[in-house]
DNA sequence: TCTTTATTAAGACTTTTGTCGTATGAGCGA
DNA sequence: TCGCTCATACGACAAAAGTCTTAATAAAGA
């Protein structure tokens, strides 16, 4: 049995009425996974949404060749899958595993469905939240057309720099999957960027020194 | 003065109540543009949002230089420029012009707020709606990420020959601007497909030859 | 501590993508 | 019909991105 009270403060949930966060906490149940662990795979029959009271977990595209595109890394209070539900076709639209260990709302497909029938409230949540996403990975198509990897990799780490909270632990390979690059790739431009200056490093530590340097990379 | 007759047969407004259709007349304007007419520019002041009544629309983002990445295509019954108006920050999120003349439905900003917290029937359609588009906007996003741009385009034009409506009067400039590339390397990749004997072409029309081929080409 | 695995480094190389200049033909309005 | 714009063609070139190989180093687990 899972309490309101692990998530109504929220942002998700703390405009919901009460009943509704009843309704939630009975048609739900609560679900526990380390990190690491893949939730949702890409393709698969949808069986539940899901909304993240703890951790962090990240929605990912592969192709055949196994290169992976991160849509977005989602923590505390963001919901996940509800494309999936909502298509016509209910299958999952990507892939999503925990980059962390992480405890989440498992809401099944038909009980999502009553709830998105029954209470309006949670419909129109979603439908803030999901403007804020859509902002984002409209962003993100935008950015991967109209820019270069050097000028996304900049604003990457702009945007970094400005999140101390998310700042460490990045690894080339996950920079490269956000990027929509590869490790290689990413590896020879944090080089050029170190040896004009811009930044200095140390293991999955990035210091950024210039940052008027960086933003004119960014174009 | 403007009348429900004109868009209930409309899919988004096909579930919706006769009061909130009625409250829908009352609060919004019918406005006529011609071909090409930019409705919304990125970046400004989000006005309203507008729902199509008829003609095709454009949504898309430029950078500096004037490269153009275009978003979506879309016709009767969608919603325009609605991101722009949930948002925290009520800015545009992106251009929007005509591709033919076109009739709109336009809802002030803060009528639409009105609507939004009044009827749950037009969050709901609106959340309906969202779904598909964020799915079309994922994956456009994983294929720029994901794919080459002759997998890209291999791809367009097999999609495009399973929609004869909306086949022909592709300028190379436009197909550019949709898979993410430029007019050049649509030239250069039209000329190869058709040296392979894949597709044949006159002007502004392209004739599939070979769709086994082609999907090779797209991986 | 000793392996094993994950992460990074660096250079050489290939392919893909983008840019530029010039040229041709179609369609359109004056 | 004349000029104009638009769409396209095509080659040469430049830049960006991706691939591959070998090697070093750090972190993690037995």
């Amino acid at each position: 049995m899972i309490k309101a009270e692990l998530f109504e403060n929220l942002h998700f949930f703390s405009k919901l009425d009460t009943d509704t966060l009843a309704a939630i906490v009975q048609r739900a149940y609560q679900r526990n996974i380390s990190s690491g662990e893949t939730l949702v795979i890409e393709g698969m029959e949808a069986e539940a949404c899901y909304f993240i009271l703890s951790g962090q977990l990240r929605v990912t595209r592969m192709n055949k060749e196994g290169r992976m595109q991160v849509l977005a890394r989602l923590g505390p209070g963001a919901p996940l899958n509800i494309i999936s539900l909502l298509k016509d076709q209910k299958t999952n639209h990507a892939s999503i595993e925990s980059l962390t260990a992480a405890t989440l709302l498992v809401i099944p497909a038909h009980e999502f469905d009553f709830l998105l029938n029954t209470y309006p409230d949670f419909s129109a949540s979603l439908l803030n939240t999901f403007a804020e996403r859509m902002a984002n990975i409209t962003n993100l198509a935008a950015d991967l057309s109209l820019y270069t990897v050097r000028a996304r990799l900049a604003q990457f780490l702009i945007e970094l720099a400005d999140q101390p909270q998310t700042a460490g632990g990045w690894t080339q390979d996950e920079i490269a999957a956000h990027i929509g690059t590869v490790r290689d790739v990413v590896g020879r431009l944090l080089r050029d960027f170190e040896s004009q200056g811009l930044i200095s490093r140390e293991r999955q530590q990035i210091i950024l020194l210039d940052k008027q340097g960086l933003m004119k990379q960014a174009e």
